[in-house]
DNA sequence: CATGAATGAGCTTTCATTCAT
DNA sequence: GATGAATGAAAGCTCATTCAT
């Protein structure tokens, strides 16, 4: 149990987290095998125990985040496209992107990067269907800017405010309530 | 006079274009010298007799965006911090932004990358800066997330709604007004 | 182990071997590890497996020289500073010389470009540490002279002497006798 | 006569100045003409309307020694080859090495590199047909030793002596007296 | 007497990947 | 569950050189 000796079993594990925190740091193209194996202390080759490709890391990695919002989406399409479940939907997506920050962050600032990965457009096109379940189809152009901001709002919660001072919670907090009023005033309009 | 005959002269602005384009479409690390060399019928070196590195090449193409917001930001500190100021200056950042829209979408794009680069926190910074011009200094942690979602929301008006069918200078007044509105509603509970 | 089957284990000191020739022969900046690489028959990218610069190749074919060298100063020091002591010293320092003349040689004809390297200063210390132990502090100018001149006639044995017919053991002898003679002079008129 | 005004008609001989300085001090392969050129205020191409090439601005630079040395040979090989005569040889090349000290440093430093060039064996073989004509034909080993220990002596007065205190033409006198002694003690065992 | 613009060849170095052990 | 040794491809960069102006 000595945390000096070498873990063994949770190598994958390991390979996963420094990946995503160098990726995240250093961006995915300068972040290179050898650096990550270094931090390790293990060999390349040993990465490739572990995972196929380079790419099969980041994909490994993002995959939770990729279900995550799959089931949110499921959830959204299966209810009755009302105010109070939009808001829902805007509470739990607050909740999923807590949970997910890192990798978040990851996604968020290597998009030309990603978007040339197998993951390319899967983000992307989620995001627009999620963001999509919070509008009206006939929604004015004002009102489909409103509920794409409330959406967007919460990653810039994410970013923005990562250096403000403050608990994490009641800024994730302050952050849902400005996307809920904006969401709201979409709707008024209505 | 003919197009197809080699230009001259303008080298040098051929280049800075080429490479904002690829940098953004597939990433600044993706993208090699030799392919912006390619597509522009020069050699590598040719290249080098314009700009003495890769980053310098960004740096040039970066650097009219950064004066820019240099001068918006000495603007705004010279001016009374009153609600009718601050929203010149959201009207003003969003015209800057339209005009230098393929940088900004770079840099969104290239985040990582770009901060390991000496423009790295430059941009960060002013940012930060412009944002705090937004905001009274006692502000509640809502209303902190008002601005900052003010500001923000113009990015998104450039990324999120690029592929949003819609003229173009029509997007960025609804844009606009959402975010004039989170302005204000950030001073009604002052 | 027939020995026209790829060799195994001894890559190392064959990158060693074959640098050191070319280096002499053609210059340390006009050998290319190109070149390197194809007279192993391995691809330049085996040589940075085991070196992980040019420079590292060229500090590694240096370094036992180096040590030497070093053995013999403390030496040096640690002897009453007697005639016969420095005679010892030209004797040790003439075997030295013989067992690392291919390292010498290239050490002088590439003089200019080792100052550059960070071996730099390094070898040129240690021969003047070498001739300030053959020297008496309060030795007239002539008899500076004289053993500076016993140690470098040395070097000469090993460069100017390399083409002219004669056992190669004849000639060091000879060579180390004139020495032995320049070094008795110098002491005479004490 | 401003100093600080671009000099005219100078240029050539300004470019063999800076190129031998710059050749020495950090090895003819690592100094490029663009640092030439910086360092004259001028472009590369300007160097190339008073050089056909690289090597061609060593060769002009390193011509009047040679015709030098050419002088010295001629002359030794028309006196009688007598003990008075190899001093008077020996005399005249400290001389010349006095006067062309920056040239032959250059020679010295560069060895590996000249040896490739142009130029390549004719120096060396002009040293080694200079010390011929210190040496009888039939000299016995040691001797050849002395003999050519005589010239290299000189060789070492302008290289290891450099940063010895004392007035240079002290220094060579003495080197000189040493090299005449060497002379001596060689032809007496005849 | 010189420059501005460019080239072709080559350099050192790094990377993701492979595979026998 | 891993390592040691190596590869093929490519990257960023520099250099000597050319030539129209």
């Amino acid at each position: 149990m000595a945390s000096t000796q070498p873990r063994r079993g949770d190598t994958r594990q390991r390979i996963q987290d420094v990946a995503l925190e160098l990726f995240t740091e250093r961006g995915y193209d300068k972040t290179s095998l050898r650096e990550i194996a270094e931090r390790l202390e293990v060999t390349k080759a040993a990465l490739y125990y572990h995972f196929k490709t380079k790419e099969d890391i980041v994909l490994s990695v993002v995959e939770d985040l990729g279900r995550l919002l799959d089931e949110l989406i499921e959830w959204g399409q299966a209810q009755p496209h009302t105010l109070e479940t939009k808001k829902e939907l805007l509470r739990r997506y607050s909740e999923a992107l807590a949970d997910a920050a890192p990798v978040f962050r990851f996604l968020q600032e290597n998009q030309a990067t990603v978007r040339e990965l197998s993951i390319g457009g899967a983000f992307k096109e989620r995001l627009v269907t999620l963001s999509d379940l919070l509008r009206a189809p006939d929604a004015a152009l004002t009102d489909h800017v409103r509920t794409t901001a409330a959406m967007f709002t919460m990653h810039v919660g994410l970013m923005a405010l990562h250096d403000v001072e403050g608990d994490p919670e009641d800024k994730r907090k302050a952050v849902l309530e400005v996307a809920l009023d904006l969401l709201t005033e979409a709707h008024r309009s209505r």
